[in-house]
DNA sequence: AAAGATGTAACTGAAATGGTTACAATAAAA
DNA sequence: TTTTATTGTAACCATTTCAGTTACATCTTT
């Protein structure tokens, strides 16, 4: 299965909030430059919320980045908004018969394998910053010019 | 989401057809072990003889792995069984809003990053080998000799 | 109060997952 | 040649997730 759009999406707004920063950011804003509804915009909003990422002003309107872009990575927001059951990124077969010699130990087996690939991953992830991916719209949007 | 478990199992498949590759390896057999139903097995098998991977024998049962265990990758598995459209981890947002400068541009901006950790996480799945799951299992099942 | 937001519950349709039954097709053995 | 064991596959099913939608209570400022 694929990773959901929720990540990318989250991504995008926080693009549009910092993009358009010097005006009041909200649902409906950032759900037609996104090409969604604005209600997806406000539960992927209480997700960054809940991560510590951003704050959201109620009533009013208006977020909140709460730390630098450099310093909030495609980690962060993939952990915010993709939530996986214990954080695993692969699932195992959960019945494999503790009577056969290779279903008793091929969790023991692939366990250590399978998180390895996931670190990589997640490592790989952790590089790539929002001011990254700000530096780079900003050269796209100033060619456009 | 997380990846399914056809590639747990897949792999699974693998280390008893060559664990007991003394006798007739059946889908039965294979359904016992990983704790599943046959046609699961089966539909299994279809997906890993359509990679090239296997060859099996119908009518009369049976499983032939067609290279060594050690010239056959995770990545290789994870390609047979793992069907995600235009082989893409991550699911990109489809309908971003062509009139607004960030919705514009950012699948320019992402695309290369998000390619980049795919590559990255194939990388690793490209390094680890059946081999390595059929030597570390033998050393789980002779500690428990 | 009125206006404009967020927060959230409840629902929907579509797709994927993992499983199950049933049965035709096949190959080998009796 | 019949029987037996097996694969190949269609047709379902329940569950879950995803993304979207409507509706409305809540909150803050004007």
């Amino acid at each position: 299965m694929q990773i959901s759009s929720r990540f990318t999406m989250a991504i995008h707004m926080f693009a549009c909030i910092d993009t358009f920063k010097e005006q009041k950011m909200t649902s409906d804003f950032m759900a037609a430059s996104i090409g969604t509804n604005p209600v997806i915009i406000r539960k992927l909003l209480q997700q960054l919320k809940a991560a510590g990422l951003i704050e959201v002003a109620r009533g009013t309107g208006g977020v909140r980045i709460t730390r630098p872009l450099e310093d909030i990575t495609f980690l962060d927001v993939y952990r915010a908004v993709e939530c996986t059951p214990d954080n695993e990124l692969f699932h195992f077969h959960e019945n494999p018969n503790e009577k056969c010699p290779v279903g008793r130990n091929i969790h023991h087996v692939l366990d250590d394998k399978l998180n390895k690939v996931q670190k990589t991953m997640e490592n790989e992830l952790a590089v790539i910053t929002l001011g990254d991916v700000k530096k780079d719209l900003q050269e796209w949007v100033s060619k456009q010019n």
